[in-house]
DNA sequence: CATATGTCCTGAGAGC
DNA sequence: TGCTCTCAGGACATAT
């Protein structure tokens, strides 16, 4: 479930394609149902097929390349989508095929699920997506706008943290990670913390982001995640509490992780290290 | 307006 | 062994 650093370590390994010029744009045929695409295919390749890569971005889970013609293609990997320069891990689930110039060759677009979606947006779309569906960028957000636009709420934090109009980048994976390294409780209602949490939770977020980066994101036990090599990520071999549960916590080395559930999704953390109010 | 819940999707794993 | 069932959680639509 690729969240921010899976989708950080994505737009590096595309760097190859920068400067690349789109030659064709293929749907391969298979028996699964299509991912979105839009425009349809027709339209897609009419404003793709031609045009130079100028810049591979990010923003949040989603990657943007970025087109000489002010067009951008906006890949959104959701559950198991992948951004792929080498052959992926199966034929079958192979989205979408950017057969580029140069020596990147190809630029595919992997997903087991299907949940996942590519979109061409002109300049005013882009941005007005961006506008209305994105906060601010959880890699590089200061702890003053985290905490305005956050701690109005009566959400609790674990839950508020997943909210992409508020703060972009964080899933369920991370959002555990942060505030166990945080020691704030995830059942904690934003509008109950204090200064010193919003500290610790905007600290322990560029922490676990940037180490997460460097390790190339998490590649779970069902093995999905792969960066544009469709190699393993490294991060889960230093999960703190994610998928746990049981295990000793490796903070106050006391109290075992407990697994609750917070808007239908598993939250991890230690009773004993995370408190719900800050002294 | 803010917040909560339901939905999509596929494959892995559990249980019988 | 093979069937059925549950679960995983991205973002968005719909409900409260």
């Amino acid at each position: 479930m690729p969240e921010l650093p899976e989708v950080e370590t994505m737009r590096r390994g595309l760097a190859p394609v920068v400067g690349a010029a789109i030659q064709r744009v293929v749907r391969p045929c298979c028996r699964l149902r299509p991912i979105q695409l839009t425009p349809g295919l027709a339209a897609f390749r009419r404003r793709a097929v031609g045009r130079r890569i100028l810049a591979v971005d990010r923003l949040g889970k989603r990657v943007i390349v970025r087109l000489d013609s002010d067009d951008a293609i906006v890949l959104e990997p959701r559950m198991t989508g992948l951004a792929l320069l080498a052959d992926p891990p199966d034929e079958e689930h192979l989205r979408l095929v950017f057969e580029l110039s140069g020596t990147a060759r190809r630029l595919l677009f992997w997903d087991r699920r299907g949940l996942g979606s590519v979109r061409l947006l002109d300049r005013p779309q882009l941005e007005r997506a961006v506008a209305s569906r994105l906060g601010p960028d959880a890699l590089t957000v200061g702890v003053a706008e985290l905490r305005q636009r956050l701690a109005g709420s009566r959400r609790e934090i674990k839950v508020a943290l997943l909210d992409q109009r508020a703060l972009a980048g964080v899933g369920n994976l991370y959002a555990s990670e942060i505030l166990h390294l945080a020691g704030v409780h995830p059942q904690a209602r934003c509008n109950r913390l204090r200064p010193a949490q919003w500290s610790a939770i905007g600290a322990a977020m560029h922490e676990v982001l940037e180490l997460a980066i460097r390790y190339e994101g998490s590649t779970l036990s069902d093995g999905t995640y792969r960066n544009a090599l469709n190699q393993s990520g490294g991060y889960q071999n230093h999960h703190r509490v994610y998928d746990r549960a049981g295990e000793t916590c490796p903070r106050c080395l006391g109290a075992p992780i407990r697994r609750i559930v917070q808007a239908q999704r598993s939250t991890f953390f230690c009773p004993r290290c995370q408190t719900k109010r800050g002294r």
